[in-house]
DNA sequence: GTCTATATCGTGATAGAC
DNA sequence: GTCTATCACGATATAGAC
């Protein structure tokens, strides 16, 4: 997804695509796709809402942009997987957890959210990228019966436990250690993937 | 929140009211807060858009009536936590799920989480009833330590199965029968209360 | 009770000046 | 590269006719 543009950096340019593309990452976090507007990421960026136009085109494009995560299923996947089975579940918490202390993984991981469980456009750009990219990825390196069932029920607990903690910052789980919640949830996981 | 408004029915009237109300149950389910129109509720109720300001004023009042679930948190959590204490998991899960099943409550449950996930005004009014009335409700009624954070990780696996299930709809979990969901997440509600 | 007409605002998007 | 000016559109909301 590497734009074209991003050779010979712009000469005397003062970064505003970068500025406008973290901008964008946060106003689709914080209000969903329908609820961020294009002048309100500009007015975050702190350049011209025409100038959003200008580099990224239409709203659409834009948060296509923003939006894909720096996280490859096709590479993630079978590494986490593989290794010892019986911490299967446990890893696959602290990896999500620590990914979503990251700062540019939990806005776009909190955006992509949003946009999935609140209205029209994100429900099938998420939807379609799990149930087509991720889950079956998951099921197919189960050796058990009613894989896909399974990643259904693991992909949930996930969701959930992330909803709680980033999006609706619910506590005490919002503020609970890593560590804490990988013994909680990671059995949960490993019960749905192997019992 | 019954309106004094309902008392000695419209005379000659066509319901206008209630179908307004049904139809803004509908349309704030599928589309969010933001994404449901006064103009496209109107439309579904087969009213005028005026019509819709005229019985419920402005679209956030319109919304704080369609949203009131028909579950009342403080006769509903005593009622399930009572009762042997080794099937709680699975009884919360099979009450939840067979209450979802009735179209009214799932419409409004839906249409509660897309709000509280996706946008502005939903995220107080619901993080609210959780975190004020529903979670505290239950931790009280724990007997352990960590109340609360078991309680948020109850939430957080209820909250994961019923957006898969009724708002993303991904399969298979969108179909399974509500038996096979009670056997698999019923024992990680139960782990997550007394373990 | 119901709808027509309209006021007002904020949105996405474009053209073009500098 | 960046912004001013503007357009077309659809939104909420109100006033008032019937």
């Amino acid at each position: 997804m590497t734009k074209p543009r991003e050779r010979g950096r712009p000469k005397g340019g003062s970064d505003s695509r970068g500025r406008i593309l973290a901008a964008a990452l946060e106003e689709f976090g914080e209000r969903g796709y329908d609820g961020a507007t294009i002048r309100s990421i500009a007015a975050r960026a702190g350049v011209d809402s025409a100038l959003v136009h200008h580099y990224f085109g239409t709203k659409a494009d834009l948060f296509a942009e923003a939006a894909d995560l720096p996280l490859r299923p096709d590479v993630v996947v079978p590494m986490i997987l593989s290794g010892p089975r019986d911490e299967v579940g446990e890893r696959i918490v602290r990896y999500i957890l620590e990914a979503f202390e990251r700062d540019e993984v939990r806005r776009r991981g909190v955006m992509l959210l949003r946009t999935a469980v609140g209205g029209k456009i994100g429900s099938p750009l998420v939807v379609g990228f799990l149930s087509r990219e991720l889950l079956p990825r998951v099921a197919n390196r189960l050796d058990v019966p009613d894989a896909e069932l399974r990643a259904d029920l693991v992909a949930s607990q996930v969701a959930g436990m992330l909803v709680v903690r980033y999006v609706l910052r619910i506590q005490p789980i919002a503020d609970a250690p890593i560590d804490e919640l990988v013994r909680r949830v990671g059995p949960t996981i490993q019960r749905y993937l192997f019992d």
